[in-house]
DNA sequence: ATTGTATATTGCAATATTACGATTAACAAA
DNA sequence: TTTGTTAATCGTAATATTGCAATATACAAT
């Protein structure tokens, strides 16, 4: 096999692990943070930023921008990037939700 | 290749990205949702729950179990599972770090 | 000792990910 | 038009993940 049973789950925890497969990589998280602090960037910035191939960081931020949390326009002969606010609300309450649903006796111990 | 350049990334990167790749399996959200929920089980109540082979499903546990985020404890012949709460907020509070470095001006639009 | 129950491990096939060189495409400037 | 810059895509190798049948291990009960 080797192939995810997505039908077996709820949406919410396909979506749930789509957005920390995003995350799951340094790279990536590498990423999310240099746009954060400096608001927009070029993939070129990234390359010299952190020190993968071009094609490798491309890859990368193609699969931030399918996952919807990082937006990208042509600016000339570059591509401007940077975080969608929107979606990047809607994750961190996505997870914030999924490590708020403390159960009513929060109990450490196992049987 | 096809390896992961740890080296280059700091090692909060690699930590939020290792914790990330623990929540990328719907299976492992599922198994930590029902846990949350039910405080313990037993690998057979998620065999049940899930209705993945008990292979697979043993091995989400083991890589939950790696990752710190739950604990195992033997009793008789079955293994009795649950969060270890330390570390599920250990957890909570990187994501959470991660979501609020909100730059000063947190604008939308690229360029 | 034998049987039954519960879980871990092994081995394997299918698929996915990571990384990068090489190439292509799009545009700007000379 | 030619040259240079920027980024996407293709192709490929190395590695990782997912899923499960089969087997192994551990213990409890008869």
């Amino acid at each position: 096999m080797g192939l995810t049973k997505s039908a077996i789950f709820t949406e919410e925890q396909n979506h749930l692990a789509r957005m920390a497969k995003v995350l799951a990589h340094p790279a990536r998280v590498a990423i999310l943070q240099y746009l954060v602090k400096v608001n927009q960037c070029i993939c070129g910035d990234l390359v010299h930023e952190i020190g993968l191939a071009q094609a490798t960081i491309s890859q990368h931020l193609r699969e931030l921008k399918s996952a919807g949390i990082i937006k990208g326009n042509i600016e000339g002969t570059s591509v401007c990037y940077c975080i969608d606010a929107e979606v990047w609300q809607d994750v961190q309450q996505l997870f914030d939700g999924f490590f708020n649903i403390n159960s009513t006796s929060q109990s450490d111990d196992c049987c």
